[in-house]
DNA sequence: GCATGAACACTTTGTTCATTA
DNA sequence: TAATGAACAAAGTGTTCATGC
């Protein structure tokens, strides 16, 4: 069992439940995140968001559809990459949170008990 | 900054806990903090409590003496290396505890947040 | 500048090995 | 087996680079 939860599945939790609620593309996800976090001074790196998007895809979660961000083509050639759960992707997903669920009270547990160990 | 804290801090915390407590060498504590986390299922590894060991000394807030284990040399050789607190380690100590606390709450903070935010 | 992705480097950690007198 | 330490290997992450629009 390793020490802490991982950066990437922390970050995956977050993910899934932005594409839950229709939270299109990487960028916007990461920028997004980035705002969530900034009370608490981190700042998600762009690799990791990308690398667990890539991660929930490898696993089935998610699949991916690419569109042009604007409507016009003529004034908005940018190509973004959607995500959207795949048939049993919210089934695999639900899974998967169960499993974070665990080890975040398992890491609660262990930083509280540090607290009131040593405070 | 980092997304969460680092395991050799966390168990620095612990080891400064102890040598507050004369808990001594260690193997011992080693031993002891296996006990302490079983029920998280965390098992400290033997190499990073060395590791922060090593630490605490470097940074000036513990150091070493070496005894024999037992009273007996006839009948018990083994060596053993006792920890102990610097002529201004327990102000360090103190110093990094601070330190390590307002980690510990950050971290606090990130994983509510994502028990909050997601369950 | 927005958006995606890969490459590379670095730090931390985990595992194994060596030594003891 | 208890005790310490180091070497080595792997994993995870952070930074930078590449690409296209």
């Amino acid at each position: 069992m390793a020490f802490m939860i991982a950066q990437r599945a922390y970050l995956k939790l977050f993910l899934i439940g932005m594409v839950e609620k229709r939270k299109g593309y990487g960028y916007e996800m990461l920028e997004e995140l980035k705002e969530q976090f900034r009370p608490f001074g981190y700042v998600p790196p762009q690799s990791e968001i990308y690398r667990a998007l890539h991660e929930l895809v490898q696993e089935g979660i998610l699949y991916r559809t690419k569109r042009l961000k604007g409507n016009d083509p003529s004034i908005d050639f940018q190509e973004i990459v959607l995500y959207h759960f795949t048939e049993d992707g919210v089934t695999k997903a639900d899974l998967y949170k169960k499993q974070v669920k665990i080890d975040l009270d398992r890491c609660l547990g262990m930083l509280n008990k540090a607290v009131h160990d040593h405070y």
